[in-house]
This record gives C-alpha cells, structure tokens and sequence, in this order.
DNA sequence: GACAGTCTTTGATGCGGATCAAGGCCGTCC
DNA sequence: GGACGGCCTTGATCCGCATCAAAGACTGTC
C-alpha cells in the first residue's frame, strides 16, 4: 500500500476500500492527488466526462441549470463519496467545491478499467449508487408537497446526521450538536426550491422555537433534534 | 432458449438481454410469470425484500407514504424496467400495479446468484440505476421549483415521450400522439406534489391552449409537442 | 480603522395553488 | 329505469411563499 491510500482518511468509506493493499498499489498509481478553492468545479455537464474522483475533504454540490437559467442544486457530497458516471456518455450535471476540497481524481478510461477488474469494487459501485436513488427519492418527497419550514428542517437534519456524529453519543438525541453549513443562504435555497429570504425566516423561526441556535457567520447549534426531525416530517 | 424467453416482449430492452440464449435457458428456470391486476401490490416497503422482477406489459407505480399519511409516487415503472433492490437490506418504496400487468419475477436470492454469475448483468443493471437517479434528479429540478402548469406539461411530456412513440413517425414533433394516461387524476396529483383540482384545471388549460386533447376518459391526445415541451421548461 | 462589496435579516405586498364547496359524468347495483 | 358512488371539473376564498424594498452584519482591502 502506499504512503499515499495508507494516510487516505476516507480509505475505509470509499470504494478503494474493497480492494487489498496490493490492488491499492496499482490503482494509487493511476489516482491524482489534487486540490480546489471553493467554487472552483470538477466537473462540467457540458464538457464530455473525462474524470471520476473520490472526495476526501470538504463537500461539493452537484447542480444543474435551469431552462430559467438559475441554479438547481441535486445533491451534496462528503467525505468519501465517489463522483462521476463511469461508462456514461455525459455526466449530466455540474460539480462544484462548496468548501476548500481533497480529491483522489483518476482519468475515466483508467477508472473504468479499474472497476472491470475489480468485481468488488463495481458491485460496492452499484450499491452505493442504489442508496443514492434512495436519498433522491426521499428528497424527492421532501421538495415535491413539504412546506417551506419542513424543507428547511429536513435540510438541516440530514446535514446533522452526516456532519454532527462526532460532538457527542449517538442516541442522546437532546444533546446539542454543532457545525458549520457548507452552503450560503443562497445556495441552500436553490436546493430546496426556496427563496433566500424564506429560508432566512425559517432560520429564524427555528431559532425562535429553541429548536436552533445561530452563534453567528454559518455555524449551526441543534439544541433539539427530535424536535427537529418533527418540524421536518410535520406539514406545517 | 425457452419458448418464454423467446416471446418476451422486452427481452432486449430489459436486463435479460445481456445474456445468451444458452444462459437464458438457465435463469428461465429461476423465473415465474406473474399477473397482477390493477391495485395489486408486488413490494411493500415494510416487507423483507423477497423478489426481483422485469415488468413486461402494464404499468407500475413506486411510492411511498409520507409522515402526514398521503401517498407520494416517485417514479413510474413501464415495460422492460426492472424492479427490486438486489444486495440491499429493504426494498424502502412500495410498488403497485397502475394497471393490470405481466411479470417475470424472481426470489431475490437467485437473482442476486445470476447477477454474481453474469457480470455483464450486473454491469447493465449498474448503467440502468446510473440512468434512472439521473431521472430521479430531473424530477427534483421539476418538483422543486416548477409551476402546476410547468410540472403537468413536463409529466404529459415524459409520458409522451415513452409510451406515444409508436403512433408516427419520431421527428415530426407537430403530429397527433394519443395514449391513455394509467393513473387517475389523484395519483398525477400524488406525483406532482399538486392537489387534484390543480392538475384538473391545468389540464385543462392545456386543452384550451390547444396544446392537447382530452377525448374523454383517460385518453390524451398531445397536437403540439413542441408548445408542450416549451410549457414544461418555462417557469410560467 | 474606514470603506466597499457581499451576505443575511426583516418588513410590506401580491400571486399561485390549497382548501372548501358544489355540481357533472359514468358505471354499477338494485 | 333510477339511485348510488367514484372520478372529474369548475367556482370562491384563503394562506404561504415569492417578490419588491431596505436596512443591518460580516469580510476583505487599503
């Protein structure tokens, strides 16, 4: 194994991680390390889809623009997960740094390969990507009749669960969890197909309900989870 | 290859086409054809996930029930789509029959064999769930932000697009398609993210815009697909 | 430390779609 | 044939979110 997959901190959360410390050799050796400031992108929809990549730090976005011309923002990746769409003809949409971003890249062709050889990790691939329709599908619900506070609480719900495991026990749902959005108002209303301003009041009702705190430039304190999983399943 | 097989209507459209005919003989064996009619349920999201499928005639719906009690579907199923959650833990959505339908169904285990066995199935099955989260997505820019007329033009468009085909000749975007919608009006409403009076009224504007026509029934006919597709993409 | 630019919050108003309510159409059952 | 129930259409009213507008809060620069 390399020096390099040995200190990868998303080695046991990404598809490497199906491969022996052998296999991992070859493929570090086709894998660039690479680095991008916020706001710079990945990929394009346009371009023809030339990169897969394995995310190590930070969070993207995958968005695509509109017939109106503003923003759609489908999904948000973490730590770990994967980006691109091996043996597609086009990747259909944008991927763009929301922090400062680490990434493994590898050039398509030599990744496809890779996934050709190693069996395990294609069908890792495939179920990854099955659990991501799911995610879709729920966001799909979410988006499709929820109003705009449950949007919002939904929102930051999600983001709780895959952020906030580290502040304290698991199951102790009352405790508080922090952290930062990756996201400004504006691009958290893109994706949840709201208005800057609603979601800003929506912030603030949460806040007013105790349900949040607001310590001030993106951080985000969730004093009552329970609470808020409510206000994200609740209609009103 | 077995005399199923062989008058399978959606053998190459459906997962069953990446095998030969010598491996086909095979994996007939671990089917079952199944009929469903209308209302039927195959997967329900409680249930362990028991079965695979290829849908061969008819139509299916999945869904879900949302916190609030009301159904929300998050994707249609049309011949030669393929159901099940191969190497997942639940099947997560329920999927019913929208009208009456034939199947080829399979225990989920020996499915899950095939697929090991078969590679180039897995693969397929792998580009498959790629294409349909890309549907999931565009869904997503529909649902979040689009208008009641955009979000009934752009289903009338989908369907339109799968299921009129036949009729004349693809290109000639201004000529006639007809078909019959296999939903009611409550469960576009459910899919939209509308209520039933709104998809009503927008249809019906649609038909005084000329765009289509409602014989009568669940027949539309669709007379300008272009002014229909130009309805689904702008805002208003 | 002052300034400019960006992001966020808050307020006032209007519109789109939900909700409530009342028929019309069609198949089924007595 | 007539009455009932399901589905669809149409109308009237109300509410939530978008829109328009303006005033803070934060960031970086000089």
């Amino acid at each position: 194994m390399t020096k390099r997959c040995s200190n990868c901190g998303v080695r046991d959360r990404s598809l490497c991680g199906s491969l022996s410390d052998a296999e991992l050799v070859h493929l570090a050796r086709l894998g660039v390390q690479r680095r991008l400031v916020r706001g710079e992108s990945l990929v394009r929809a346009d371009d023809p889809p030339l990169v897969c990549a394995n995310l190590q730090s930070g969070a993207m976005k995958v968005s695509s623009v509109t017939a109106a011309g503003d923003e759609a923002i489908m999904g948000l990746l973490y730590p770990g997960d994967f980006i691109g769409r091996p043996f597609a003809e086009s990747d259909h949409h944008d991927v763009v740094a929301l922090t400062d971003v680490e990434l493994c890249v590898f050039q398509r062709a030599d990744f496809e390969r890779a996934l050709t050889e190693h069996r395990e990790m294609e069908h890792k691939l495939l179920q990854r990507t099955l659990a991501e329709l799911d995610r879709a599908r729920r966001w799909l619900m979410l988006l499709g009749r929820a109003t705009a506070t449950a949007r919002v609480a939904g929102f930051l719900d999600d983001m709780q669960r895959r952020l906030g495991v580290n502040d304290c026990q698991r199951g102790t749902a009352t405790e508080s969890v922090a952290f930062d959005l990756p996201l400004s108002r504006g691009e958290m209303a893109d994706m949840l197909g709201l208005t800057i301003e609603t979601v800003s009041r929506q912030m603030t009702r949460l806040r007013a309900a105790g349900i949040i705190d607001l310590p001030g430039g993106r951080a985000v304190v969730v004093r009552d989870a329970t609470a808020l999983a409510e206000a994200a399943d609740s209609a009103t």
